[in-house]
DNA sequence: CGCTTTCGGCCCTTAATACGGAATGATGGT
DNA sequence: ACCATCATTCCGTATTAAGGGCCGAAAGCG
């Protein structure tokens, strides 16, 4: 999915078609709020409304609602909106409960810094895997893994840790249905990826070199909560040209090691025996 | 409810506090999403139907088209709602501008562990004051501060600090237009407050003795941008019957110190003398 | 310094859309 | 196995949001 190339001016009209499945205004209007980046935080109506195919008054009405829910706010000087601080209010008991992030945070900071290459915190979503910390690489060129960007690529490095904790069954289900995204899929590629994944157990970290996209590679390890249950992975990600085998294999030991650190900061234990000694 | 009036309709202008205007089905829609709280993150149809005052049907929609766009999601043992993921990708943006968050995190878990008291980082927004991150004090008697809670009230410790920072005919405005609420103000007493500021300025932080509210004591303290400004709050509040006058005084010297050490490790400097040893 | 262009907000009409009642299907408790 | 509670769907009605056009304001340009 993700962000596509936008054509600046595409035909204005067609309301209706597209997408279209049964939902209403309130699609336009998350629609609205999303055109919010951090790249750029601050929008124009007119520039708005370009970006989601909706007219200037449609948007001016939306935003004006938004405004007044302190979801959006307008830059003083420009005039312009941005972002408001209600959302924090709304997305607050969201973030509460997203302990992670917080322990995680200084974690990745420090990959970040040790490594250069972005690092993220991932969490599974049932079916998905979506960021929810991110500390971009220093590099000029980087691969970077928005904040809320969701994965459903089977190749993709966090996908794998998620799956290596899965039931078999569960695993095919998810390949079958497309949930899960495996190009050109057949029973021998099935049954290979299942070895795979038990390699991803055995090693305790998951590899991605250049499997789902060519130019980018990306190593994840699994974050456990008390239980010992994935809860969450650590992933650094970067261009393949950068990273050499013998350079994978050091980032997979430093991104096993911050997952690690974020496990018992979050007071949960690793399974097994492996490494029995506290780490430190 | 009207139908098709032919008399135009009443002048939109009058600034007054008559809001219920420029509403919509958004409107609802924010409202179902405010529902969900920390304490009781997930919540069933009927339950938010009762809370918000709209139909089950109504709210089985939106709450329908939030789940399409990942903003609410839902338990699959308890088939309930809670909020989604996606509302991280929608406040991404707004996250990442919020560094004050991050840094302050730490701190504030310090000055909650140190003083027992409940302890938060507020900012400014024009006219209030609101709460972006907070650590809950453990005692079981305590005042807690929501994250994305705002405050507009001049006696509250948060908003003294921002406002002492303000014109004096800014905060004459703010007092006299009531977006800055001061039950029973007249000249003396704009002018008594206006003293309380200064007050604050010189002493370094503000005190809300029960003044807001009876049972509630807060401080509050400031935090400053590189160029000196006042970019957020340190505050901290609890339960008036804990809080002695000495004690007070004490509470008010660590606040003072937490935001100090936030500031200095935004990169910010405070006002003045008062050691500005900002690494180069 | 004044003209042109762009942008944001408002009004108005149409028609699409969300609302709300009730019936249906799903769930869990006794 | 029955009943109670809850979520979801269907459907008719009319309320509501959409979108075109216009105006006022501000920015860019000659």
């Amino acid at each position: 999915m993700m962000v596509d190339t936008m054509t600046p001016a595409e035909s204005p009209e067609t309301t209706g078609s597209g997408d279209a499945k049964g939902t209403s205004v309130i699609v336009n209007a998350i629609a609205v709020l999303r055109t919010f980046t951090a790249d750029e935080p601050q929008l124009g109506v007119t520039e708005i409304a370009n970006r989601v195919g909706l007219h200037k008054s449609t948007v001016s009405r939306i935003l004006a609602t938004f405004e007044q829910e302190h979801l959006v706010e307008r830059d003083p000087e420009s005039r312009r909106f941005r972002l408001g601080l209600g959302l924090i209010a709304v997305a607050g008991p969201l973030l509460a409960e997203l302990e992670e992030r917080r322990v995680a945070y200084p974690v990745l900071r420090e990959l970040t810094e040790q490594t250069g290459e972005t690092s993220a915190l991932m969490v599974w979503n049932g079916a998905e895997s979506m960021c929810v910390e991110q500390i971009a690489s220093h590099h000029q060129i980087k691969h970077t893994t928005p904040l809320g960007a969701r994965y459903t690529d089977a190749m993709s490095a966090s996908v794998q840790v998620f799956l290596s904790a899965e039931p078999v069954e569960r695993v095919r289900a998810l390949l079958r249905s497309g949930e899960i995204s495996y190009p050109g899929l057949d029973d021998a590629g099935l049954d290979g990826y299942q070895i795979k994944l038990k390699d991803v157990t055995a090693r305790g970290w998951a590899i991605n070199y250049g499997e789902s996209s060519l130019d980018e590679v990306g190593v994840a390890a699994p974050v456990y909560d008390h239980r010992g249950d994935i809860v969450a992975a650590v992933l650094i990600s970067a261009p393949r040209f950068r990273v050499s085998r013998e350079r994978l294999q050091s980032l997979g030991e430093a991104c096993t090691a911050a997952a690690r650190k974020v496990t018992t900061r979050l007071g949960g234990r690793p399974p097994g025996g492996t490494g029995g000694t506290v780490p430190g």
